[in-house]
DNA sequence: GTCTATAGACCGATAGAC
DNA sequence: GTCTATCGGTCTATAGAC
C-alpha cells in the first residue's frame, strides 16, 4: 500500500514535470519555431538539466511531437464542446477563431512543413496521427453539412476547405497586424476569421 | 578598346554567374527554407566553390536577400503589366494568382518571419525595402480603389487586405493539395485564389 | 612571369545526443 | 559536462589566362 502510494506519487511528479516540459516546448515552438528552438533553451526554461529532459523524451523531434499532441487534444476538446444544434458553418468558424486566438497569444506551436526528420517522427506517432485524423474527421463532417445547407460552396472539395481552415493555425497575418500595434487582438481575430470564411468581398455582396 | 571589351566580357560572365547563384538560392529557399539551406548546397548546385560564392555575396543572409529582391522585381513587373482599365479587384486577383502559381512551381523563396539576422540584413538593404514599398504601394492603391467600387469590404483596413494577399506567397495549402496528388495545378490555383478573394461561401451568396 | 580566380582543406562555434 | 557532427566563413596552394 505504502509502496503503491509512493510509486503513484513519483509518477505524479514525473507527470507534472512532463507537463511543464511540454508547456515550455509549446511556448518556444510558438515563439521561434522548431529549427530555432534549442534543447538547451527548453531545459533552461523548465529549470532542469538537459540530461533530465532526455529521460522524458528521446529527441528534439519527440519534444515537438508531444507539444503537437497537446494542442490537437485541446482542439478535439473544443470541437466536442460545440453545441450540436449550432450551424456547422458557425462551429467551423468557432474552432478557427480559437486557433487564431491561440496563435495571437503566442501559444500555437508551429512546425516547418518541410523538416523530414520531424515529419517522420510525427507520422510514426499514432498518438499524433490518430488525433489529427479525429480532428479532421469532425471538421470534415461539418464541412459536408455546411456544403449541404449552403454555408460553404458545394463545388469546393471538402479537403480544400479543411486545409484552408487548418492553415489559419500558422497564418502570418495575425502576427503582422499585432506587430503593427494599431489594432486590438479582438479586432485582428475578427478580421482574420472573417476574411477566411468570407473573403475580402463586402457583406452586401454575400 | 580591347581592354574595354575584355572587362565587359568579364563582367558579363560574372553577371551570368550571379544570376545562376540567385536562381539556385531561389530554388533551395523554396524547397527547404532559409535555415535548412546550406551555403555548401548552393555552391554545389551552381557548380562552383564556396569561396567563389563569397566573392559575390558577403553572407548567407545576402544570398537570401538577393533572391527576395529578384522575386520582388518580378512582382513589380507583373504589377506594371496589368491593364490599367481592368477592375482593381481583378488586378489584385491576378497578382495573387501569379504568387500561388510560383509557389506551386516550387519557385517562391520563403523566409522565416522570425530570423533576426536575416531581418536585419533585409531591412538594411534598400534594394529590398524600396521594392517592397513599391509593391505595397501599388497593391494598396488597388485595394483602396476596390473598396471604393465595392469589390472589397470598405470596413476592412487596407492593411488587412494587403497582408491577406501577401500571405498567399507562403500559404501551405497549395503544397498540401499538390502533395495529395488528386488535383491539377490549375484547379489548385483556382481554388486557393478563390477562397482568398471570396472565402468559403458559395457564389450564390455573393 | 605575374596576376587572378578557384578548389578544397580548414577553423571556430554551436547544437543535439548521451 | 563531454562528444561529435554540421555549418558558416576563411585561408592557401595551384591552375590557367595573358
Amino acid at each position: 500500500m505504502l509502496a503503491m502510494a509512493r510509486v503513484s506519487f513519483r509518477e505524479k511528479v514525473l507527470q507534472v514535470r512532463e507537463d511543464a516540459i511540454i508547456a515550455a516546448v509549446n511556448h518556444l515552438l510558438a515563439e521561434k519555431g522548431f529549427d530555432a528552438m534549442t534543447v538547451d533553451e527548453v531545459a533552461a526554461e523548465v529549470g532542469i538539466a538537459k540530461a533530465s529532459l532526455y529521460r522524458h523524451f528521446a529527441s528534439k523531434e519527440a519534444l515537438a511531437a508531444a507539444a503537437m499532441v497537446r494542442v490537437l487534444r485541446r482542439a478535439n476538446e473544443l470541437i466536442h464542446e460545440q453545441p450540436p444544434a449550432a450551424r456547422p458553418f458557425d462551429k467551423l468558424a468557432a474552432v478557427t477563431r480559437w486557433a487564431v486566438e491561440l496563435q495571437l497569444a503566442g501559444e500555437m506551436p508551429t512546425l516547418p512543413s518541410q523538416n523530414s526528420s520531424l515529419r517522420a517522427e510525427l507520422l510514426g506517432s499514432s498518438a499524433y496521427t490518430d488525433l489529427l485524423m479525429e480532428v479532421s474527421d469532425h471538421l470534415g463532417e461539418w464541412i459536408l453539412q455546411a456544403q449541404a445547407d449552403g454555408g460553404i460552396d458545394p463545388a469546393l472539395p471538402p479537403e480544400v476547405a479543411l486545409y484552408t481552415l487548418f492553415a489559419r493555425a500558422c497564418d502570418p497575418v495575425p502576427g503582422f497586424l499585432k506587430a503593427g500595434g494599431r489594432y486590438t487582438d479582438r479586432q485582428i481575430v475578427d478580421w482574420v476569421v472573417d476574411t477566411c470564411m468570407h473573403g475580402l468581398s463586402p457583406p452586401a455582396a454575400r
